[in-house]
RNA sequence: GUGGGUGUAGCUCAGUUGGUUAGAGCACCUGGUUGUGGUCCAGGGGGUCACGGGUUCGAAUCCCGUCAUCCACCCCA
């Protein structure tokens, strides 16, 4: 009987996981170096968890049983919960605003497709304590902090940044109410993806009056805090609208000093699709827009709340790494993760082989990464071995020395043992 | 949940009017005359052609079913 890996998961073989640890490792170092610090939970919680924010659908996707002793569980198919989870626990000892960061392996029973699976790895950015629209371009500034590591540039990726509220207002200035307004805004978020009449049908179908429809979309379809200012004066004149551009502004703004200005726009076709999103919106994406989002999200100020802690306010994004690697891919930035060995050990004549284990040991002790044939042959067969293995020396024993040879040159040195071995880092630099 | 494509060696695939022991490249293993490497040469292992049934003298090839996988829709935390 053969197995196979179950449906929607990945076996990381060498290389694939060397990618997977590029990604991780980066991910890490970003985050550190903006201030952030990492944490994790547990990948199974309690299935009630993921229902207090969402509804039934959301169950239908998640991996979930009943064990042993009668409790629901699910593997976890976000960590935002188990977030707002840990932070309220502690919410009165943590210094704010609290910067935190993780890299959660989660579970969805969706199907899958390309950039989705049902196994994936996801980067987690959150700051919790701050009301301020500073920690919104702390988060933004990050993810393309990250990108840009990785080698992508504003012609391959592109921040697009709406804003929840003065998208909301829109609607409600179209004509939508409160009870229709989750179904208002699925329907816009679907109109980049369909023709103007079939959204059209979409919009009214989801109770927004055919005849605001012009207006609305001239809102959606402004690009800059300018074009937002021509809009009409009575919409700017709406409470908390102009408080809502003002964010917009100062968010634009901050970016652009810190230096990453040439990667964002503004773009109220971005609405993201669950509802607990309070303020400002956005979703990374390819700049040639064929892949699903790289990365998303916003703030999100009454979640802590509503899992039984205070009011405070919260921002973040995920980004996960099954689109990044195919994006990454396509841009031709994925590294070149070829590791290898430092020195590989080679007996040059027969009955060395203690010689060979001394060195190896010796070596390795030190912190080099050697390694030496499972077989005794020829010097020409261990040397394509060392070649193989990517060895960047070879240590070709003998009676009397040992050649060091770069096999990156060709150069060969040739020392006592005795001094190679006391000194290894002199020879393999 | 719905629709479409594809299932031949570890990987990428060829094999099409049905016709002996099913092929290539890469990868892997061995060897290339007591021996200093990458690209070279030779040899070798490895496939019940996804599985089950049917048509036929004969099926990888045609038909039906099942399963798997990919892509799209739905959904998107």
């Amino acid at each position: 009987m053969r197995f196979k890996a179950v449906k929607g998961t990945r076996d990381f073989y060498p290389d694939r996981m060397a990618l997977r640890n590029y990604l991780a490792d980066t991910w890490r170092r970003v985050s550190l170096r903006n201030g952030f610090v990492e944490f994790d939970g547990p990948v199974l919680e309690y299935l009630d968890l993921f229902s207090v924010k969402s509804g039934q659908e959301i169950a239908s996707q998640l991996f979930s049983f009943t064990d042993r002793g009668g409790r629901a569980l699910a593997m976890r198919p976000e960590i935002t919960p188990t977030l707002a989870r840990m932070v309220n626990a502690q919410i009165n000892s943590l210094p704010r605003p609290i910067k935190w960061f993780s890299v959660p392996r989660l579970f969805r029973a969706e199907n899958p497709q390309k950039g989705r699976l049902r196994e994936f790895f996801q980067w987690n950015i959150d700051i919790i304590g701050s009301d301020s629209v500073l920690a919104d371009a702390e988060c933004i500034f990050t993810a393309i902090d990250c990108l840009r590591e990785m080698g992508l540039k504003p012609e391959d990726v592109v921040v697009r940044i709406g804003s929840r509220p003065l998208t909301v207002a829109a609607l409600k200035r179209a004509g939508v109410n409160d009870s229709t307004m989750e179904a208002a805004l699925a329907a816009l978020d679907k109109r980049p993806k369909v023709a103007p009449d079939a959204f059209a049908e979409i919009a009214v179908a989801a109770g927004i009056p055919a005849d605001s429809l012009d207006e609305l979309c001239a809102f959606q379809d402004c690009k800059t805090i300018d074009a937002l200012n021509n809009l009409d004066s009575v919409f700017l004149s709406k409470e908390g609208n102009l408080n809502a551009i003002a964010h917009l502004s100062d968010l634009l703004q901050y970016l652009d000093v810190m230096g990453v200005g040439d990667y964002c726009r503004l773009d109220f076709s971005i609405v993201r699709g669950l509802a607990y999103y309070t303020g400002i919106v956005y979703e990374v994406f390819d700049a040639a827009g064929s892949l699903r989002a790289v990365a998303g999200g916003g703030r999100y100020d009454n979640l802590l709340k509503l899992f039984g802690g205070p009011e405070v306010g919260a921002t973040g994004f995920g980004m996960g790494d099954a689109v990044l690697e195919i994006l990454l891919a396509e841009k031709g930035k994925l590294p070149d993760l070829a590791g290898g060995l430092d020195c590989f050990v080679i007996d040059g004549e027969a009955g060395l082989l203690d010689k060979v284990l001394e060195a190896v040991g010796r070596l390795r002790q030190g912190g080099i990464a050697a390694d030496f044939s499972a077989k005794r042959q020829a010097v020409g067969k261990q040397l394509k071995e060392a070649n193989r293995r990517n060895a960047r020396y070879a240590a070709i024993l003998r009676a009397d020395g040992v050649g060091v040879k770069n096999l990156a040159t060709g150069e060969q040195t040739n020392v006592p043992i005795g001094e190679f071995l006391e000194k290894p880092k002199a020879y393999i630099i």
